[in-house]
DNA sequence: CGTCTTTGACCTGCGC
DNA sequence: GCGCAGGTCAAAGACG
């Protein structure tokens, strides 16, 4: 832990939260969860988390918006324009995270979709076996009450356009029908580079000007034929230096960039047993080795000879990830040794 | 020539 | 109903 994070502080009363993320001078390539997340409204404060904490490091920061959070979606309300989570969401996936819990499941928290009892369109737009999530019971309340509160730019058409492409004169939706929102998975990445690299194809199909942001949003879809996985990129207009990524859905093919094994594409692919410890199946996307390496920093072990283009170029103060508090869900792993705790 | 990006127009949903 | 903002389409151009 830096100096810097020490001295970032978080308002409980405020919600409000912010620094240096990596207290490096923000100066890092690597993915990271620190956000400014007042999710954390259900969590212990610090103190009371620290005191909890069977942890041995307290570099943990609860206000950082953890690995497990994001994968629990809790990053999907995060309003991109105010740089807030939208508290006031209806929809805002509650899921706190209990350090002490032994539930292992991180698989991420869907706003949509299966919840709603479906797509409209199943069988144009077939999910993968893995798509069809095991919902919490507040999972469902989620998609029930959500229909007044999200936020327009976490809207999504939906996956009724997927391959039609006479989309301007889409089906008329029935009264009262909602679009059925497709599960989304959003984390925040200092990074200099707008796109950055996960494996899969992208391809580009509309920029959007940002009310109140000089940074337009980019809008990408995966290239593989009927996968419908969509992606935004933009930058943060709070701290350009942050580059804000949302996917949307869940790619129905492998990765083309990682077909072999690994223990960091394990654990987010859609077969890992990892991800359906506890659960029927996965939500995530499934993340290319290459990219999740380089999110779960460890491990020169994992490319000994042939370290991501990310690490080549910096240096490893500048590698520097700020560690999830849930760190310990991987350690847990059986096949942990691809991470490494860092230093105190 | 195939793939990808750019970009203006259009569609949709929401708030007033 | 209207205006606004987000999201998507698709033609045109760039590029290898």
């Amino acid at each position: 832990m830096s100096d810097d994070q020490q001295n970032d502080a978080y308002d409980y009363t405020s919600n409000t939260f912010y620094h240096d993320y990596m207290g490096n001078g923000g100066n890092s390539a690597f993915p990271f969860f620190g956000i400014k997340n007042p999710s954390i409204y259900n969590r212990p404060s610090p103190a009371q988390n620290l005191a909890g904490s069977s942890s041995t490091t307290s570099s943990y920061d609860p206000s950082y918006l953890s690995f497990t959070d994001c994968l629990q979606g809790s990053a999907a309300d995060y309003n991109f324009l105010s740089g807030t989570f939208d508290m006031s969401c209806d929809s805002f996936p509650v899921c706190p995270v209990d350090n002490s819990s032994s539930d292992k499941n991180i698989i991420a928290t869907s706003l949509g979709d299966a919840a709603a009892g479906g797509t409209t369109n199943s069988a144009e737009n077939p999910r993968t076996p893995n798509s069809s999530v095991s919902f919490s019971s507040n999972e469902t309340g989620i998609e029930e009450e959500s229909s007044k509160s999200n936020t327009a730019d976490l809207r999504t058409k939906g996956s009724e356009d997927g391959d039609d492409k006479s989309k301007k004169s889409s089906k008329p939706r029935k009264k009262g029908e909602k679009k059925p929102k497709e599960q989304r998975f959003a984390f925040m990445t200092k990074s200099e580079i707008d796109h950055l690299e996960d494996g899969y194809r992208w391809r580009k199909y509309g920029q959007k000007a940002v009310k109140n942001s000089p940074f337009p949003r980019n809008y990408y879809r995966c290239t593989s034929q009927k996968c419908t996985v969509k992606k935004r990129v933009e930058r943060s207009f709070q701290d350009p230096s942050i580059v804000i990524t949302t996917y949307e859905g869940q790619h129905n093919h492998h990765c083309p960039a990682t077909l072999r094994g690994n223990a960091a594409a394990m654990l987010l692919s859609p077969n890992s047993s990892f991800l359906s410890s506890n659960s029927s199946s996965s939500s995530l996307p499934n993340f290319s080795q290459e990219f999740l390496t380089q999110m779960l920093p460890t491990a020169s072990s994992n490319y000994p000879n042939n370290p991501p283009s990310y690490y080549q170029n910096f240096s490893p103060q500048q590698q520097q990830f700020h560690f999830p508090h849930d760190y310990n869900y991987f350690q847990d792993m059986n096949n942990s040794s691809f991470m490494h705790k860092p230093e105190p």
